[in-house]
DNA sequence: CTATTTAATGAATATTTGCCCATGCACTAA
DNA sequence: TTAGTGCATGGGCAAATATTCATTAAATAG
């Protein structure tokens, strides 16, 4: 039932797949379902869980929903932005990212689908490995996608919110990992791997790309930051104490969106923030505790480009 | 809710994408849609529903197998066949049988799980012989597997691609061979040949087969009939003048699909083909050579069912 | 203002789906 | 070979979904 190579995990995806678009595309029922392809209702039933699970199904809503669209528009506005996009929340789990994910997801694809070849960056965090989860499968060697940011920590440990190889892999494209902690000892010691020649190009990959995506975490004690490790109690303290009220690929600015001149920021190993002014620098951010992150990431331009959703989009015009 | 021109229909659209979103999106049910909502239970229903038979929600299958699918009923509506299977092609290999050979030794096995006896009918060919390398051992010994023709040349030997034994072999089952040349000398011998009881036999079976597996040949020089030396390059020529287009079983069609009525067919010692309407007739075949053989066969409705692969599916529905 | 038609609603019911669990089969290690 | 371990299978049942139908509300014409 397969041409290339036959395993028994491919045989069950392919399975899962036919039965997943039986049900969804044709409209069978998963009784006929079995009966056409020799199993069981249960199987069947099975082999479509499978397929959701294994996000072979992809389910888009094609309308723009009225109140998406105002409060789009209204943002858009507010804080003078290219592109804005509002997915529904639901009421139930405000914080939910697959809504989210799926227009990041969308947006990503259209820039993909480009036969020119694009520079992709990434940036890291929950968002965005969301994001990429809902991204499809497509054969675009022409593309180049490149990390922001490192996800190791000072002792070499990683995080698993890497978003750069799985896109790579989804397209078929090359990628540029960043293969540096998120955070340097000190000045010096960034300076030393910042010499490096293969970060040098990684960098300046960064500042050409055609769209970059990035997360926005808080600065509170739920800060993805903190929680994730890379940053201590006492640190965090003295960041809030100096005004950090989000950061963008670990750049912490204040409540206007401006970087501040701190030690933590002179230690930060990442890419620079793009200048949000000639390029498109998109964010993906979600929540009530992100708010005054995103407010103020917008204000100050640091992304000129924002997919949330319709209950933090309302906390933000409201603010 | 909604912006732009307020209009209960674009309300209802709204609504109904909405609520389509909280189901397939964020995966609630109905019934916390409706709370959500603040409907009834119905109505959120009606809803979902609503934005399916608008169209609003698309579903996407993200996996070879969904093109698949998508071709199979392309072409199943195309030639109003009763069964169509696509596999996915080798991009490197597009002409290679193993997918196709798969697929319709897992058809052929559906057929003879059944605890009734069953009778099966095959042709002879390369698609043939691989289907049945595919097929896995049974112990089915209620099942009779029939030859539709011989493979004998007029000197008594015979070419490889006999599939009756093997599988019969696999499966356990008694078997008919078809112990006829390819072709007679003359219509004289042909009446003659099928004087023999036995023979009257195979085909009265042949006639009665609940399946019927046969492969498709292309009419060119790169026919099988050619290749495999039962018909002299001169005779070839007239076939192709009288407007030869595929054969199966040896009975060599036209460009729509009927019989030629010629010196060449009437010598043809196969098995009638069976009446397509009122028993299950699967083609199994593949590549850009045998295209035209594939469409005048379906169009005809010589066969009632084709297995092929992604690459031969799109070839036939740009015709 | 009323009669008539149309559309929307929710109760009742039929169908479909999701899940748990006992069973059995295949594979592994001793 | 045998006991053990997983894992797929299908029966059974509860939950969820779809459909039908009678009723009511709204819209429109007279």
């Amino acid at each position: 039932m397969n041409s290339g190579r036959f395993t028994p995990e491919s045989a069950r995806l392919d399975d899962a797949a036919r039965a997943a678009w039986l049900y969804y595309v044709a409209g069978n029922t998963q009784d006929e379902i079995a009966r056409k392809m020799g199993v069981s209702r249960q199987s069947a039933q099975r082999l479509v869980a499978t397929a959701v699970a294994e996000r072979l199904v992809k389910v888009r809503l094609d309308h723009p929903i009225g109140r998406c669209m105002d409060l789009a528009e209204a943002l858009t506005k507010k804080y003078a932005l290219q592109s804005c996009e509002i997915v529904p929340s639901d009421p139930g789990a405000p914080d939910l990212l697959t809504g989210v994910a799926i227009a990041a997801a969308i947006e990503l694809e259209r820039v993909l689908k480009s036969p020119e070849g694009k520079i992709i960056a990434l940036g890291t965090g929950r968002a965005l490995k969301a994001t990429v989860e809902q991204f499809p499968r497509m054969t675009s060697p022409q593309h180049r996608i490149v990390s922001l940011l490192g996800n190791m920590m000072a002792d070499g440990s990683a995080t698993p919110y890497n978003a750069t190889i799985s896109l790579a892999e989804r397209v078929g494209a090359t990628h540029y990992p960043y293969p540096l902690p998120v955070l340097a000892s000190d000045a010096a010691e960034l300076e030393n791997l910042h010499g490096q020649r293969a970060v040098r190009n990684t960098i300046a990959l960064c500042g050409q790309a055609d769209f970059t995506l990035v997360g926005i975490g808080q600065m509170d004690h739920s800060a993805p930051l903190f929680v994730d490790g890379f940053v201590p109690e006492t640190e965090m303290r003295e960041l809030a104490a100096a005004g950090a009220t989000g950061e963008i690929t670990s750049w912490v600015y204040d409540s206007h969106g401006v970087l501040i001149d701190c030690a933590f920021n002179a230690r930060v190993a990442s890419a620079p923030l793009p200048k949000a002014a000639d390029r498109r620098v998109v964010a993906v951010a979600v929540g009530a505790a992100k708010l005054a992150a995103i407010d103020a990431a917008c204000q100050g331009r640091l992304v000129n480009g924002l997919i949330t959703n319709e209950a933090t989009a309302e906390l933000l015009l409201a603010k």
